[in-house]
Parts: structure tokens; sequence; C-alpha cells
RNA sequence: GGCAGGUUGCCCGAGCGGCCAAUGGGAGUGGACUGUAAAUCCAUCGCGUGAGCUUCGAAGGUUCGAAUCCUUCACCUGCCA
């Protein structure tokens, strides 16, 4: 077995780890069993989630077994942020939250074989267990003079918002989880981002004190774009894997984005290419950037990762369609609606003035805002700009009858259907 | 419980009773440049075509006129109990 750390390495998915010598052993030595929690937060899991299953795939491939945590407890507490206390939310939405995240991780891992992946809960050994207990079993474990140094509770202790004393206790729970999982299942990793170091070494802590068994830690770094900023948001807001948060083809072209200078260390981390691969497309982002041949095989593989081979090919006709040179009325009748089928739009009647197509379709938030765009030249209908402000939708405009193009800027597409 | 201070547009942060839709920075958006990249420069950044309308924690009040003064309420911070 090749060194499976050198190549997490590699791949830019180590940001810290307990005794690096140790863990290297133990991974060579045999199989091991880790685990990695994802708290449900909100309906689908986001572009940080995907590194961590990503580093799973790799142990898993390297032989190693998962055990993938979703947390149905710890969402009911919510881990502190540094900014603000959250809101609970309520047992139903969480649970409801928990099945979908665990139909959402299905594919990431192999959950049947002779090395199956495993799917816990963390409720089912939460819930039974009273607050006696927990207090006298756990909590005693646990001194407030640490809990207190770790960073997330520090900057919350700093701030005005103060901390909850749910969400202090937060800690308490996550490191109960390892502790759990290595009784019952021999788990001695866990892995996480870099941001979860205090929550995932109050596990280890956890189990040195109970057990006087040292585990093993790994996290990721945070994804930066070149600039250091933190890499995963869009205007829109976070990056989500799930189709019906975010489409294929926003999704797809969220990845195309990327920026030349990040786009390599990207491919490392989210994708199978190899050294060579990845070599040969260095080679041409610094000869040829202009083809963007790394941006396009960065958002075809993650994209087909997440959503499949045949969304990939869909979004991918789509967007060569919408961002080629050719003239859209140039399209055939079949490929303008796939390609426009995925774009954010509206229902427009024949006469509607740009300036309400660009609201109705979503690209702008008020007529002002549409006016503004239209004067400074940011506005085209089927690639040919506008500059009237009380220009007219046309019913030529409509392409085949059924649908315009809509551009703002450079790259934000709407399609206006004809209503009527 | 007492005393003092604070609450401004996405964020930070200015703001003499009239010249404030409200300085400045950041983020965002558009343009130029280019490659659906970055950097840079320029513009823009409450709603309304416009007259105008609605904002400065909430509700009242004083005034010809308030984000700026008064009262009450809510929340936050610090100090003292």
């Amino acid at each position: 077995m090749s060194d499976i750390l050198e190549e997490l390495h590699w791949r830019g998915l180590v940001a810290q780890t307990t005794d690096e010598p140790a863990l290297r052993e133990a991974l060579a030595d045999g199989p091991v069993t880790f685990y990695c929690g994802f708290d449900p937060t909100a309906p689908s899991l986001h572009m940080g989630n995907l590194v961590q299953l990503i580093l799973m795939r790799h142990l898993q491939r390297a032989g190693h077994h998962p055990i993938c945590l979703v947390g149905g407890s710890t969402g009911l507490i919510g881990d502190p942020k540094a900014t603000a206390e959250r809101t609970l939310n309520s047992p139903e939405t969480v649970a409801t939250w928990v099945a979908r995240i665990q139909a959402q991780v299905q594919p990431f891992l192999d959950f049947g074989g002779d090395n199956p992946a495993i799917m816990v809960n963390n409720l089912d050994w939460t819930a039974p267990m009273s607050a006696l207990d927990f207090l006298r079993d756990v909590g005693k474990h646990f001194r407030v003079n640490a809990m207190i140094k770790k960073d997330a509770i520090a900057t919350r202790l700093a701030s005005q918002d103060g901390i909850s004393y749910t969400e202090f206790s937060y800690q308490l729970l996550q490191g109960m989880d390892y502790l759990h999982l290595y009784r019952a299942y021999g788990c001695t990793l866990q892995t996480g981002g870099t941001d979860q170091w205090g929550n995932l070494t109050a596990g280890s802590d956890l189990i040195h004190r109970a057990e006087h068994q040292s585990v093993h830690l790994l996290t990721t770094p945070l994804v930066t774009k070149a600039d250091g900023t933190k890499f995963g948001k869009t205007e829109t807001g976070t990056v989500w894997l799930d189709a019906e948060l975010m489409s294929p083809y926003a999704f797809y072209q969220f990845w195309i984005n990327a920026e030349d200078a990040a786009v390599i260390g990207y491919l490392k981390t989210f994708t199978d290419r190899t050294r060579a691969e990845i070599d040969a497309l260095e080679a041409s982002v610094a000869g040829t950037p202009f083809k963007r041949e790394a941006q396009k095989t960065l958002a075809a593989d993650v994209t087909t990762l997440v959503h499949g081979a045949l969304a990939t090919s869909a979004v991918q006709a789509a967007s060569e369609a919408l961002f080629g040179r050719g003239d859209p009325r140039a399209l055939d009748a079949g490929t303008l609606r796939d390609a426009t089928a995925e774009l954010p739009g509206g229902e427009v009647a024949p006469g509607a003035s740009v300036v309400d197509v660009l609201v109705a379709t979503g690209l702008v938030e008020s007529r002002n805002a549409a006016r503004r765009v239209i004067s400074d030249g940011g506005v085209s209908i089927n690639n040919d700009k506008v500059t009237d402000l009380d220009a007219v939708l046309a019913a030529e405009d409509f392409l085949h009858g059924q649908v315009a193009l809509v551009r703002r800027g450079r790259k934000s597409l709407a399609a206006a259907r004809r209503s009527l």
C-alpha cells in the first residue's frame, strides 16, 4: 500500500494531524476505522463538506474503514460559530435534514462490497442518556479551563453576544461521539475541517482520559482563493451539493470560473486526476491560459462526481451554447431549450420593456438597478447590446418563438420565456 | 438593583436641528482590458421615468423643520452592588 498520507498531503488535504509519524504508521499497518461527522444545519451539504467526503473516499480506497456520522443530536445543539449564537432548529426539521444528508452522502462512499462504509446517527446514543449521566460520565472528564481556551469559545466569550450554555456544551457532545465510536467500532481516527480542531481534540482528549488510549485526528485546510480568502461562496451564497438548492448548471459555472492562480490546487483536491494529468494541465494554464483547459476539466470532474455524468454533459453543452462565440439565433430549437432549461428566468410578454424583463427574470433587483445596468452598457438580448432605456422586447426576439436570452454583465444569464 | 455609555444603509463606521438618502472604507454590481481568470483604472451602489416616497433600535412628543432635542420601551457594553 502506498503512503496514503503522502498522497493526501500532495492533494492539499492535510492541515493538521495529531502525532503524524504515529498516524502514518497506523495507516500503513492495516485498516484503520475512521469517522467524519456532518451536522444537519441545512437540508444539503455544501462545498466545504465535499472536501471531507473526498478525503473519506481516498481513505476508503486505501483500504480503511469509514464511518459516516450525521449529527442528529449535535445538529439540535449547534456548533458555536465565532460570529453569533445559532438559532435552534426544531427536532422535526433536523430529523428531515438528517435523512436528506444521509441519502446525499451515499454516492461518495461505498456502502457495499468487502469494505463497506457505515452510517451512524449520534442521536441514537445521545437521546437515551439522562442529563445526570451526561454530567457524571462525560462532563467530569472535561475541564472548563481547557474548554474556554478553544478558539470558537474564546472568541465568543470576548464578543458582545457571549455564548449560551447550550453551545458551550457542544464540544462535550462531539467528544462523546468519538468515545462511543471508539468503544463500539474501534474507531481511532477522526477527520474534519481545520475549523473543527477544537471539537476534534475534545474527542481525543476524552478517549485519553476515559480509556487511556491515544487516538488520531486529521484536519483538512480551509480551501482558499489565491488572495487567501475563502473559496466556496457565490453571489447567491453557498455552493450546495443538492441540485434543488443549486442547479448543476450553476454548480458547473462556479467551478469553471476558478481563477488561474488556484485552479491547479483545486484539481488536486477535488478531482482524482493523477500527477501526470495535473502537470499537463498546469502547463496548459501557463502556456495557453485562454483555452481554460484546467477550469473545464475541474468543472466537469466535480460536476460528474456530485451530479453524475449525464448532468455534466448537459451543462457542458448548455455552457458551450450560451458562452460560445456563435449567434444564439443560430441554435436549433432543441439545443436552445436544453441550454436555457437550467437558467433562472421568468415569463415575459412580447412588448415588455427591457427594464421590466430584467426585473422579471431576476437579473436585477429593482427597475432603478435595471436602468443603471443598461446605462452602463451591461445588458444584452440574444447577445445584442441594449443601450436604449426604453427598449422593448419584440416578438421576434423570442428565439423559435419561445425564449429570449438576457445577459447582464459578462456572465449573468437568464431566460425570458414568452408568456403568450 | 444603581451609575455611565451605546443602538445609523450588506459589514465597519462618520454625522453642527435645516445644505442628509445621509462623509469615508470594505463587500457587491457595471464598464474598459482579457480568456466566463487575476490585477488595475473608471463608474455605480434605498424605492420611483419623474414630481416624489420610505429609511438612521421601537413607539410617542417638541419644532415651520429631527438621524440629530425630549419621554417611554427593547437590546447591548462597562463600572458598582
